[in-house]
DNA sequence: GCCGAACCGTAACGTTCGTTACGGTAGGAT
DNA sequence: ATCCTACCGTAACGAACGTTACGGTTCGGC
């Protein structure tokens, strides 16, 4: 295990250092090389496996790092009718799709796919955790406040909701962007889209409605 | 450009070469060797050479080869009702999701996702033209039959609706895969999944439905 | 039997890149 | 002033791998 720095302490000039990689990621892929990555930050080689141990080490540090900055929506569980609900939903689904159509979470997530096949000290898990699983953790609370409140119908599994949700919001627009179609999502496309899935996930799983809902 | 073989007209030789080179990218993923083909194929580096003219091209015609051997449903657009419509899409989704959830399927898709990344010969179009795009050529005919027979309601861009029936079907679960989150998904669980999408599909977009739809 | 084409197995070449080593500089502490 | 630490820039090393070359074998045609 090649752990020099953890994402919590990092000195300015390190998380420079990282950006400066994050940017190779976005530009160069796959490919980026050490000498490249010390290029971009005008620090030397020696002091980035000092910092950082190996190859690996740089790429995880430096997919950490991206996480930490991405904003995770914090979602307050009280006055849950309705309207709130389908606005905070709507509001997720906003900040979700940009995160996602964005350049870093493209390169991000083709690196972390790349290195999942590989098997070498998985990104992937690590891209997982914090954004797919981060999302879900925050959701599943409200979808089963939701519930509780009857806002939304019965259910069992918040995960097969959350499921639902994501496809709605997702759709094929991640795995096109990952395999380099190229698509640009707007700011009223993205809240276009947003506020449709917010209501086909209303309309499927709201108390209303006794449509066709879980298996 | 390099263009050895047509994948029209492969000696039996030539598909077992490739099905070795599948085999390579569903163990070892990217980092797939020519060394190692060879060895896997029982053949010479050099006939690799002559037939595929470069790693490139072996990648390129081992991905055309897997694309050409996954089925494409064939759909009947004459007695279209509710019931045959739903069955169809039921159909369509249950083997979409076996294809997607296959151990080929993940390798090809990650070897495709990393290629966009790097930018060369993009297999990335490639996957997308036989897999997504190959698809929704032959689900948008369906569902403009199914409108025009007052089966679904009224909509103007075919499009959209794929996305959504994508999203239903689909969900989380490729990029789950891609990530190496360890799902597996047996056949029950993917009747059920596709039966789920197909009844939240029409619930959302069939004619009887006045539900929340299109932005 | 003989020839050439196609192919196998392996050795060899050159490049790329991760990794390490080294000389030099700036700045803070003693 | 001296020393030590942290860092930069660059050169050097070694392994992996794409690519090419070569000798040996099989096989169909004459």
């Amino acid at each position: 295990m090649t752990m020099h720095v953890e994402i919590a302490d990092l000195t300015e000039r390190q998380q420079a250092v990282l950006d400066a990689a994050l940017a190779a990621m976005v530009e160069e892929g796959d490919g980026l090389t050490m000498t490249s990555v010390s290029r971009r930050a005008s620090c030397s080689k020696e002091t980035l496996y000092k910092w950082f141990g190996d190859r690996d080490g740089l790429l995880t540090a430096t997919v950490r790092w991206q996480a930490s900055k991405v904003p995770v929506p914090t979602i307050d569980r009280d006055r849950l009718d309705e309207k709130t609900l389908s606005a905070t939903l709507e509001q997720f689904a906003r900040d979700w799709l940009g995160v996602i159509a964005s350049d870093t979470s493209v390169a991000l997530n083709r690196l972390a796919v790349s290195n999942a096949g590989s098997g070498k000290s998985d990104l992937g898990s690590i891209v997982l955790k914090n954004g797919r699983n981060a999302m879900a953790l925050r959701l599943k609370p409200v979808l089963e406040a939701a519930r509780d409140a009857k806002v939304l119908a019965h259910f069992d599994e918040a995960d097969t909701l959350f499921g639902s949700f994501f496809g709605l919001v997702i759709r094929d627009v991640q795995i096109r962007l990952l395999l380099g179609d190229a698509i640009k999502l707007s700011g009223p496309v993205i809240a276009a889209d947003a506020a449709r899935a917010t209501g086909q996930f209303m309309a499927l799983y709201g108390a209303n409605n006794q449509t066709k809902r879980e298996g």
